[in-house]
RNA sequence: GGGUGCGUAGCUCAGCGGGAGAGCAUCGCCUUCACACGGCGGGGGUCACAGGUUCAAUCCCUGUCGCACCCACCA
């Protein structure tokens, strides 16, 4: 007999042991079957679930089982990702508190412990995975930084090197200086900030002039070039092409006329400071200007490279700046102007600061060398395979989104000065000639043929983007550069779901490379999901104290109730506000199956072998079949379309509406005895439950 | 500055050219032998606002306001 009320907890784990172990899971290349292919976005492998997971985990989990329980040979493909930056912060955090450091244990033993870290910590999401009742091919679970996904990694980057399509560039990058790295320009944040706009007075050099400039970050001011004014602004036309005098440098440089100053802003001329603004970089390049740079990887004043133009009366402060924090340089210099009568005012401003996104850092544009690859190439084709629909977006809308991406995409740098991911495989001879190759020892033959002679090499010792071994995911997984039968039968894969915080990082990379690699897009359709808020739709973040953890809403609920709920929620790729009161209705509904069920068994409403849903003859028992029928006509549609909300809506109709209310209702009266009609009742009953229970699987 | 999405019952949302809907919440009744995590019944909306197209508009067009998000050169 069945409890009345549903103990979830009591029958999830279990179930899902018994599934794994006979395989149910399993995608099998042999079986004759159609492929259907789910490539999972890797999270973070020692990351843990949240709710975001949850979403975007069970919707996967419901297209893969609904085309397994069609027949396909349904392969979901699961695996972690090494997740850089993200991994190497947690593990320096933690050796900060043992009172060591990164640098003081250096490159070996770190990676040791970031490696060890991972060992403890790697299972967890896989494991709360199988949690949610997640159902990937857990035979085939792969890690980026796997021996097989790490050769991928290194045949491309040597492919697309050999291709021209990855050069090494001193330009300028988006520097993180608490972390010192370089970032891709994804991985920064705008954030708003209150500041101060300082003005400050440049003498202009022969006349009794100055010329005024405005800017957030006088410090910089040490690396100016130029100042520029534009070229229709009357106040300024006169002084085009006169020198000014930096107040506490001395170094001379031109004022010059460039369409980049906007008259409106500040005072109308802008000071240009090339190897610290990307504007003023492009304004350096346009009148070849000299770029030197003030600040050092870790933001700290650095006078090496104007040292030698500055006049020497001002040494002693100059002197006091070196070594300085730019803050303190900053507040310093700001001082120095006061003092000397070149500060006119300082006008609060607040402006959108660039921030690291894991390090939270202000960023600090750097002219760094760098790998870089050339994205707008690979882009191409990858722009006219969602034009030409042999990959769709759903919903469509988010083409536009990756297309406004796609067709202004700017070099993508890869290279990271961090030692947990993929080390770049380049290395260096004596005189910094550069040779690309999958093993040293191809590397050094290289170099061998080069000189004409053995030399020693020095490999760089950057890593790659977290994210150029994700964009591999969909064939690194399935064995490539070898030509395995995996790759052959599950590549392209049929749809990725994925949140569209992602489109840039991941799903447009994927595409490129996918198409640069194996001549085909790496999945037909993708799905957008939404993003995860509270029960009043606000982000969730730590600090509002308002994130919901998934698994604590199982304990509570049951995996199928939180299943249920992100399901029903997900409305085409809009955002779905998640809370436990929703999660406990949904919960309503499962002991409402639960009951019906039990109902049944106690009705002894058992499937009769010899029964033909054709041949019920009583009009309730008809109506109830077609209305099944119906149900499951409309799931299926529902399904294929990718409306899973809609499918999980008609479900919860025709359970609780349809049978439970109806069907049970007025079946009650006649289910018992031993006449045909009650005999038909009662198979009946048991037909549309087994209906019922296929439908939900998914 | 550019762009996208959204504003429909108290809440969450569906509908998208001709009857304003669902679930939850609420109210009333039901101490019924599957389920109170239940059953039956009821109340509740000038479909953000202003114009326009149409025989007809929540639905199409234009504009306004509000909310959210994305992209963009930190003067």
């Amino acid at each position: 007999m069945l409890d009345k009320n549903f103990d979830p907890a009591a029958f999830e784990g279990r179930l899902y042991e018994t599934w794994e172990r006979e395989g149910a899971f399993a995608a099998d290349p042999s079986r004759g079957s159609v492929p259907f292919t789910i490539m999972i976005p890797p999270p973070n492998v020692t990351g843990s679930l949240h709710v975001g997971h949850a979403l975007t985990m069970t919707l996967q989990d419901v297209l893969i089982r609904f085309r397994r329980m069609q027949g396909r040979d349904a392969l979901w493909q699961p695996g972690t990702d090494h997740a850089g930056i993200a991994t190497q912060l947690m593990v320096e955090r933690e050796l900060l508190r043992e009172g060591t450091s990164r640098p003081a244990i250096g490159r070996e033993a770190f990676l040791d412990r970031v490696w060890k870290w991972k060992a403890e910590q790697g299972g967890t999401i896989t494991r709360q995975l199988r949690r949610l009742g997640a159902s990937p091919d857990w035979s085939r679970e792969r890690f980026t930084m796997d021996e097989g996904l790490s050769r991928a990694v290194r045949t491309i980057f040597v492919r697309l090197f050999n291709d021209g399509l990855i050069y090494r560039a001193k330009r300028l990058v988006n520097w993180d200086p608490e972390f010192r790295s370089a970032l891709s320009d994804l991985e920064v944040e705008m954030r708003e900030v209150k500041g101060n706009l300082w003005y400050l007075r440049y003498p202009v050099e022969g006349t009794d002039r100055t010329i005024t400039v405005a800017t957030t970050r006088p410090e910089t001011m040490l690396g100016d070039t130029a100042v520029a004014v534009h070229p229709e602004d009357e106040r300024y036309r006169d002084l085009i092409g006169k020198t000014v005098i930096q107040p506490i440098t001395g170094r001379r440089f031109p004022i010059v006329a460039d369409e980049h100053s906007d008259p409106e802003k500040g005072t109308g001329a802008v000071k240009i400071t090339p190897a610290h603004d990307f504007n003023d970089f492009a304004v350096g390049q346009r009148h070849n200007l000299a770029s030197p740079s003030v600040l050092d990887r870790s933001a700290c004043v650095t006078l090496g490279e104007i040292r030698g133009e500055c006049q020497p009366e001002n040494s002693a402060f100059l002197d006091s700046l070196e070594g300085l924090d730019r803050l303190a340089a900053r507040a310093e210099i700001v001082a120095y102007m006061e003092r000397i009568g070149a500060l006119e005012r300082i006008e609060p401003h607040t402006h959108t600061v660039p921030h690291a996104d894991r390090s939270g850092a202000v960023i600090e544009p750097l002219l760094t060398e760098q790998w870089f690859c050339n994205a707008a190439e690979l882009a191409r084709p990858a722009i006219a395979a969602v034009e030409d629909g042999r990959i769709e977006f759903v919903p469509k809308s988010w083409e536009n989104t990756y297309f406004a991406w796609m067709r202004n995409i700017e070099p993508w740098c890869i290279s990271r000065q961090l030692w947990w991911g993929h080390r770049i495989p380049a290395w260096y001879g004596p005189d910094r000639t550069i040779f690309v190759a999958e093993t040293e020892d191809d590397a050094k033959r290289e170099a061998e043929e080069h000189y004409g002679h053995p030399v020693d090499l020095v490999r760089d010792e950057d890593v790659l983007d977290t994210w150029f071994s994700s964009a591999l995911w969909p064939f690194s997984t399935l064995g490539w550069p070898d030509n395995t039968p995996e790759l052959a039968r599950y590549y392209p894969g049929d749809v990725l779901v994925t949140g569209f915080d992602i489109i840039f990082f991941w799903v447009a990379r994927m595409v490129m490379m996918g198409l640069y690699v194996m001549g085909d897009v790496p999945f037909r359709t993708v799905m957008m999901n939404g993003l995860v808020r509270d029960e009043r739709g606000q982000k969730m973040s730590k600090t509002k104290g308002n994130v919901v953890d998934p698994l604590a809403l199982i304990e509570s609920y049951g995996a199928d109730a939180l299943r249920y709920t992100v399901t029903a929620q997900s409305g085409a790729g809009r955002n779905i506000k998640l809370g436990p009161a929703m999660v406990e209705s949904s919960r309503s509904f499962v002991t409402k199956l639960w009951n019906a069920a039990r109902f049944c068994e106690i009705n002894g409403c058992r499937p009769e072998p010899g029964f033909r849903p054709a041949d019920a003859k009583l009009p309730l028992s008809r109506w109830i079949l077609d209305a099944a029928n119906r149900c499951a006509a409309e799931a299926t549609e529902a399904l294929d379309a990718y409306r899973l909300s809609d499918y999980a809506l008609a479900c919860y109709r025709f359970t609780w509406g349809d049978f439970c209310d109806w069907f049970l209702e007025l079946a009650k009266p006649g289910l018992a005895g031993e006449t045909n009609e009650a005999r038909e009742l009662r198979a009946v009953a048991a037909e549309v439950l087994g209906t019922i229970l296929r439908l939900l699987h998914p």
